[in-house]
RNA sequence: CGGGGUAUAGCUCAGCCUGGUAGAGCGCGUCGUUCGGGACGACGAGGUCGCAGGUUCAAGUCCUGCUACCCCGACCA
């Protein structure tokens, strides 16, 4: 591609409203325009790597022989009725009218249409296991839309979805589509990791998503150093820590503390270890409040929280004033004593002792308060996230605890949909079966926003070989001025490119620095630079992005070089 | 949907408090000098100041309403 005739448009300036690096770096280098709130345009720049990822996918998926077909965007209203979801899927589904006063939405997944397509279409086990996908835009209404096309209200998803006789086959297929997708992100050259989603608590469903590594990542995982453990945070079960609680020490005793809002506040005032402050929130219960604690150091994982008997769920805090009428003191000052409220407390807060808490006084807080003296035998859960150090749920090693991006998740969702869509096939024991089904997808375009926040640097993206725009940039010095230049440029482009190397030579005329600025923003791989200079000494200039210096390559048998350079020899 | 903010040239923003000729930098066009890490000069194009009302001799600026976008919270590929 010669970049004169490319629709080439870089910024130097960065956009105000992108927030993280891939938002931004997808702006300024011209891949993606914004429409409105969370809708892009991708440019020719940025469909060339959207494709990259698709040609991947599509071609993993068709490896492991599953189908690939194309279901209609638009969908009925009928067929959302009868899953339940056409209420119960909420804001998030953007809901149409046709000119006769027909609802329609716009697919924000697609089991409804993909299970009505199955029953139509499947009749006896001997057509199973089948699984079907599609490449195809969703759309969800998020309420909050941001970071680009990370998280977009319109967006590319690969959606399969698997149809069996039975559990084994369901599980065979769900364990197989995880290793597709290990391939899949291990081809697009991502650091990625598969966590645990679902507790598997409920009748042998099992999730897992499949995050790529970034400090930006809105999901947090936590993972073992001694096993292949791995859960997203929200989810990861844990045990009672080992060990009696301590006896008694001290007296109870209320304290003093104006002005103390906070556990930090507490804890840097009054000198004491934060392991020995507790935290008291109040949430809306069955009936009335419910009072959970956790220590100081840890965070309430609402997600837990809210699957606790006599919690309601949603989870939802007390506001201000039903907290004070509760407990006759501001949020700054709850604790446990004399708090008449059912009572919930995390299991590392059940072997705590002398410990301290808010005294349901504003300025006043408990020391030294004791279960089984102050306060009642505690009732114990499982209410907190996950934290570095913690020991592993399988019992072998401690959780460290990194950041994600999700951008895959497979899930075995049973019979939700085949039982309430009556998807039934005839078993060999010539019987209707109704058919256990497993869904999987995959974010494309949001894998191309996580690549560039797993791989950029001060100048620019640095893309992952698989997913580059182009292989090579040709940079040709001052070519307006030198018509040996021109020729060495024009005769090595027209080798590379019959050599099969996807090469955008720069033939803009432009000064070098901003040549070289432009294509490090676009993140190509490798350049090539020919100048006077180096044909002068019968060579020419090489560089990998992101490498310190530049290397020499000879003329003579330049392709044969290149080709070396780029991994294609 | 609740809370906060913004809306002026293609982009980033100043001007508004204290009403009186529409501004800067970047980008874009022409010409010249430049040309190995985002050059310089000259000239030029480009704006219903988000929309609708109101106050005023006069509104980008003050008032009211609306809309869009952004940020903070619960969902998800």
């Amino acid at each position: 591609m010669k970049a004169s005739a490319y629709h080439l448009s870089t910024t130097r300036e960065t956009p105000a409203d992108a927030e993280i690096a891939s938002h931004q770096l997808m702006i300024r280098s011209g891949m993606i325009r914004k429409l409105t709130a969370g809708i892009y345009t991708w440019s020719p720049l940025g469909l060339r790597v959207l494709r990259k990822v698709e040609d991947i996918v599509r071609e993993e998926m068709n490896r492991a022989g599953y189908l690939e077909m194309l279901m209609p965007a638009v969908q009925p209203a009928e067929l959302w009725q009868e899953s339940g979801r056409w209420e119960l899927f909420g804001g998030q589904l953007l809901k149409i009218r046709d000119r006769a006063g027909r609802d329609y939405c716009f697919g924000p997944t697609h089991e409804e249409v993909m299970t009505d397509f199955v029953r139509n279409e499947i009749r006896s086990y001997k057509q199973l296991p089948v699984t079907f996908y599609q490449i195809q835009t969703k759309f969800r209404d998020e309420i909050r839309p941001r970071f680009g096309v990370m998280r977009a209200r319109e967006f590319l998803m690969k959606d399969a979805y698997s149809f069996h006789i039975d559990q084994a086959s369901l599980e065979q297929t769900f364990w197989e589509m995880h290793g597709v997708y290990s391939r899949i992100f291990e081809r697009s050259g991502l650091r990625f990791r598969a966590v645990e989603a679902d507790s598997g608590a409920i009748g042998g469903n099992r999730s897992i998503e499949f995050h790529v590594l970034a400090d930006s990542g809105e999901d947090q995982i936590a993972f073992s150093t001694g096993s292949d453990y791995a859960a997203n945070v929200e989810l990861c079960r844990l045990a009672p820590p080992d060990g009696e609680r301590p006896a008694p020490a001290e007296e109870l005793r209320t304290v003093d503390t104006p002005g103390v809002r906070t556990i930090d506040e507490l804890v840097t005032q009054f000198d004491i270890p934060v392991e020995r402050t507790v935290k008291t929130l109040l949430v809306q219960g069955d009936e009335g409040l419910v009072a959970l604690l956790v220590r100081g150091d840890h965070e309430l994982n609402p997600a837990k929280a809210e699957k606790l008997p006599g919690v309601a769920s949603p989870l939802t805090f007390a506001d201000d004033a039903a907290i004070r009428a509760a407990a006759g003191a501001g949020p700054g000052s709850l604790g446990p004593v004399g708090l008449d409220l059912p009572l919930v407390v995390d299991h590392a807060v059940a072997v705590m002792a002398d410990f301290a808490a808010g005294a349901n006084q504003d300025d006043q807080h408990l020391f030294g308060i004791n279960f089984g003296r102050d306060l009642p035998e505690p009732q114990a859960a499982d209410l907190r996230n996950a934290c570095n150090g913690d020991p592993s749920p399988d019992g072998q090693g401690t959780l460290e605890l990194a950041r994600g991006i999700e951008v895959g998740h497979i899930f075995q969702l049973g019979t939700k949909y085949s039982e309430s869509m009556n998807a039934v096939v005839l078993g060999e024991d010539g019987k209707s079966h109704v058919m256990p089904m497993g869904c999987y997808g995959i974010g494309v375009s949001r894998i191309v926003a996580a690549a560039i926040e797993q791989n950029h640097d001060e100048h620019g993206i640095v893309w992952p070989a698989p997913l580059a725009p182009f292989t090579l940039a040709l940079l040709p010095m001052n070519a307006k001025k030198s018509p040996r230049v021109q020729e060495a440029t024009e005769a090595l482009y027209r080798d590379l490119l019959a050599a099969g190397v996807e090469v955008l030579c720069d033939d803009r005329n432009l000064r070098p620095g901003v040549m070289f600025n432009d294509m490090e923003l676009i993140g190509i791989p490798h350049r090539v630079v020919v100048g006077e200079r180096g044909l002068d000494a019968g060579t020419l200039e090489y560089r990998a992005r992101g490498a310190e210096a530049n290397e020499e390559l000879p003329l003579d048998g330049a392709v044969a070089a290149i080709l070396e350079k780029i991994g294609r020899a």
